[in-house]
DNA sequence: TGACAGCACGAACGATCGTACTATTTTTAA
DNA sequence: TTAAAAATAGTACGATCGTTCGTGCTGTCA
């Protein structure tokens, strides 16, 4: 059976599967994409559990889809309105605060749905696993670029290294994401806040202002 | 049923619990606690479910149990060879890397057993959120702890601020373990290490030797 | 030696999991 | 308008989940 190339044929399904995997993007930032269940998510839906199995035809399938979604959706919420700042140091603050506050304000009932689903599929090889760390390599990626693009424009030192600061600024908002879920303190969104300002700080001209 | 207070009342009995809990804390630092099964755990121990299942009375205090093991084991791993340093700046840097060796090390199959179980329950309430939630504000606070110690040695300046240092290397360890699980590339420890370091220097004299 | 506590076992429970089949309704295209 | 196609529902399956129950085994102590 070749159920990766089921695709919704008319517009109902296609609504139809865009409303099942805005869910899922929910549900399992939550309870995980293992813990995202076929029945709950159709009852979760008003839906049959085999109505809604038919739109992806293995659970794999349907955690794989998940996965594009979040990322298609990653992209909406915070690298559109991040890039809207100008080129340089403004865009890549812009860009990190935008993420921040997608962290913050809770999107989906567990925060960050990569966040989540990295940490449960890290040790589980498979398919899933592979999409989940492609998204995340392609999202440091793009915060590397971003610094490298502060540095070309002289707002960063030359010798700021660009795919270690990006790895960093990573696993800041993600810790502040996480310690945010668990403990309930949004100063931790300070704490990342300032740890990332006080850091690239280190690589300008002293009196240029980190707008972040 | 008053499960909680189920304990081994003989060598034996305690000496199997131990065996299970140290399967248990392996298996969920990859599986996670609610993909910990009390059936493969137990086929793991070559024992039946349900004599490995007298032991708790639920799975809740398995998964109970299991925290409170990797605490200690945690403890053990970390603290204990960590404190060897001497007192102050030396000391903290020893704790931050025996840490990072121990994730690197694998010393279970998914690496840290916290990181991986926060990240699961972080959007759980109930009482094993709890515990995952005391555990990793005790180890925080540890690091915390010895910023100050370091700070009133006079080895770091007085307004390094110890709560935002203790939370953000944290984080960042973290962030190397997940990130090191997910895309298999030990550089991430170079980072974590460099940026604890860099960071640290902020807040030293200039010529100070920070021991990373 | 006998009684008893603690440990472990096998069998079985109801519930839920993912999945497979068939039937019915709804949408699309001619 | 009608026939084909797609979407959804209904039902049932084998497997596995956590859990319960009754029963032995084993070592300890009177």
């Amino acid at each position: 059976m070749n159920a990766a190339v089921l695709e919704p044929r008319t517009r109902k399904g296609q609504h139809t599967r865009e409303a099942i995997l805005a869910r899922a993007m929910d549900i399992a930032s939550a309870e995980g994409l293992e813990g995202l269940t076929i029945g709950s998510l159709a009852e979760a839906l008003d839906m049959s559990k085999s109505g809604l199995f038919a739109h992806f035809g293995s659970k794999e399938e349907l955690q794989l889809a998940t996965v594009q979604a979040a990322r298609a959706f990653f992209a909406q919420e915070v690298m559109v309105p991040g890039l809207r700042g100008r080129k340089g140091l403004p865009r890549l603050c812009s860009v990190i605060s935008a993420w921040l506050d997608y962290a913050e304000k809770e999107v989906f009932r567990g925060g960050c749905f990569f966040t989540a689903v990295a940490a449960e599929f890290d040790s589980r090889p498979g398919p899933v696993k592979d999409a989940v760390a492609a998204a995340m390599k392609e999202w440091v990626d793009s915060l590397a670029r971003l610094i490298r693009e502060a540095r070309e424009l002289g707002e960063l030192d030359r010798r700021a290294p660009a795919d270690q600061l990006a790895w960093e600024f990573n696993s800041l908002a993600m810790g502040a994401n996480s310690a945010y879920q668990l403990q309930r303190d949004a100063v931790v969104f300070t704490y990342a806040r300032r740890a990332i300002r006080d850091r690239l700080k280190a690589f300008t001209a002293p009196g240029v202002r980190v707008p972040l």
